[in-house]
RNA sequence: GCCCUCGUAGCUCAGCGGAUAGAGCAGAAGACUUCUAAUCUUUUGGCCGCAGGUUCGAUUCCUGCCGAGGGCGCCA
């Protein structure tokens, strides 16, 4: 029996309840049916007596107490318990809970998935790095993020594009193509420019590929040759880095390309149509105050030149335009501050904040060397880069490293423990577990053991109850993980999918022991281990990260 | 000064208003003639930062305070 089929199973009772004893009850959109923390609570358990116990004039034990007796008689409902303060546990017949299995087995690779998000078209848009250097390690939280709630949205029935917005515009740029040219004629570094050995990689891949000669072009054409030559330059190693890490963008997104289309004065013209942009001290502005930002701000300079937000303006209609009903977009916490102006421009695009745009605000990444943070800094050369992590402990271990703690949660990162190999990382654990299942499977087959006579009733044992319970929980979780966008929720979730299966590999065997006949409880062990095959490979799937077949 | 996020076991972190607050690592003691011991079993370890409030019920929601990180440009 399934959640949803037990949550209609509840309503039904209490519909039934209240046509026989008069009760006036109006039931909740939803009634929660979940899973206790506490196995001894049942296999399911629901508050539905305590929140409607007013209703029904009873006290919520009492209440509980009648819906226990009507649903007492229904097929696969072992038994009911009341508890606490007027919880409902429910307690499943083994062979109901285990009828699931099936299911999950058949459903394959799309067990788990909903059309929750159906029809709808999203814009995850993400990393964004400058092309002026290679990703750093806070780039590459949300490259893992990222394209895990992009794996994981599409899941639930959203057409989602993976979006990278592409700064080739600007001073950062000018100063990048400044710090590649006085590296290449052996000039001085800039005050403000970059340093790093990634800079001296570049001009020396420019030099050789436009010759000697551009360095003695008069400064001005020299510049344009490295800023055009380094971008691209860059933006193939990070493009490359981010595909070697599993993440590959659906559209990369060139700013100047906004400045060149006049898609900018498109968006200001339509902005000042409705009112919401005024001239001052020769500047143009947005009147953002209107919609909850703290100040006005300045779209485009009193030098003609356009504030960094003018893009954003052009990129956001564009976004609108290309039709997307909701544009996401992931921030570090150092761009926090960016996100009122960006609502009130949405508002004044006449649009719906946290509909339309939506901003999702992740903490940073610390570098933690000896037990103490060490602040990254190009000059220093103290950045630890995407290639970096993956050098040190790989691509599955890093990205899940990175994916299963919050985005709200700030998060140290110590090269060192993780480059140990020791076990520390839980993707092996549940990668392991994965690997067993395949290792059980095959064994299974060459004794001839096959899935097609599966009796649900076979699956008894306490650890084989917790295991299905598990792996019908699957759903749900991904559903709750797309609407928080929250990944790391499937990550801890594989970790205890893993946990369980692992007890229950050490308490029940598939195969028979030598010597003994194979019986028919190991085809039923066989489908239920073939379901966590199926759910382990489906969530380290979303998580972009590998389910290897052997360890 | 204002804004955002965080504060939970020795460490790293889970916990979308529910029951006795959990996991991994670290510490202690056990389990491979049986499908992978990267596993399992047992065990040590908590004023959930502090103080109020809302609620039948608060680690969770609200307010204030303390502490940590980040942000408050005609920079990007």
């Amino acid at each position: 029996m399934t959640p949803e089929q037990l949550s209609k199973l509840i309503a039904d009772s209490l519909m039934q309840l209240a046509g026989n004893n008069g009760y006036e009850l109006t039931l909740p959109d939803e009634i929660v049916v979940e899973r206790p923390k506490n196995r001894e609570h049942g296999d399911w358990s629901t508050n539905v007596a305590m929140q409607l116990a007013k209703q029904a004039r009873k006290n919520p034990r009492e209440f509980a107490q009648e819906i226990a007796d009507v649903m007492a008689e229904s097929d696969g409902v072992d038994r009911l318990e009341i508890a606490g303060p007027g919880f409902l546990n429910i307690f499943l017949d083994a062979a109901s809970a285990a009828s699931i299995l099936p299911e999950v087995v058949a459903g394959g690779s799309s067990f788990g998935s909903s059309e929750m998000y159906s029809g709808q078209k999203m814009n995850l848009e993400f990393v964004s790095a400058n092309p002026t250097g290679p990703i750093h390690l806070g780039g590459t939280r949300w490259a893992a993020l990222g394209d895990s709630l992009a794996r994981i949205l599409n899941s639930q029935g959203a057409e989602v594009v993976r979006e990278y917005y592409f700064n080739d515009h600007g001073s950062q740029i000018d100063r990048f193509a400044r710090s590649l040219f006085a590296r290449a004629s052996g000039a001085e570094a800039p005050e403000d420019g970059y340093g790093g050995e990634y800079i001296s990689q570049i001009a020396n891949r420019i030099i050789e590929i436009h010759g000697e000669k551009i360095l003695g072009y008069p400064e001005h054409e020299a510049l344009e040759v490295f800023r055009a030559a380094g971008v691209e330059l860059m933006f193939e190693d990070i493009k490359k880095s981010l595909s070697d890490f599993g993440v590959d963008f659906d559209v990369y997104f060139h700013e100047n390309s906004l400045h060149e289309s006049q898609a900018v004065e498109k968006a200001i013209t339509e902005l000042r149509k409705n009112g919401h942009i005024f001239d001052k001290e020769g500047a143009v502005w947005l009147r953002s105050t209107e919609f909850g930002d703290d100040n006005d701000r300045v779209v485009i300079k009193s030098d003609g030149d356009p504030a960094y937000i003018a893009a954003d303006l052009a990129y956001y209609l564009n976004k609108r335009e290309r039709g997307f009903d909701r544009a996401i977009i992931m921030l570090g916490a150092d761009h926090h501050g960016y996100v009122q102006r960006m609502m009130a421009m949405c508002a004044a695009f006449g649009d719906t904040p946290g509909e339309n745009l939506e901003i999702l605000i992740g903490q940073m990444v610390n570098l933690v060397k000896d037990g103490k943070p060490v602040r990254m800094s190009k000059r220093a050369g103290t950045v630890v880069t995407l290639e970096d992590l993956v050098d040190a402990v790989g691509v599955d271990a890093a990205r899940y490293s990175l994916t299963r703690s919050s985005a709200n949660s700030n998060l140290d990162i110590d090269l060192d423990v993780l480059s140990k190999k020791t076990n520390e990382n839980p993707v092996f654990y549940v990668q392991y577990a994965h690997a067993r299942t395949i290792q059980v499977e095959n064994n299974a087959s060459s004794f001839g053991i096959s899935i097609d006579e599966f009796e649900p009733g076979l699956l008894g044992h306490e650890t084989e109850n917790a295991l299905i319970a598990k792996i019908v929980e699957f759903p749900a979780i991904l559903k709750i993980a797309a609407e928080n966008r929250e990944p790391h929720r499937v990550a801890r979730y594989l970790e205890e999918l893993a946990g369980t299966y692992h007890r229950w590999y050490d308490n029940c065997r598939v195969t028979p022991l030598a010597g003994k006949p194979v019986e028919p409880v190991h085809s039923s062990r066989l489908l239920l281990n073939r379901a966590t095959t199926v759910v382990l490979a489906n969530g380290l799937r979303l998580l972009g990260v590998s389910a290897p077949e052997r360890m």
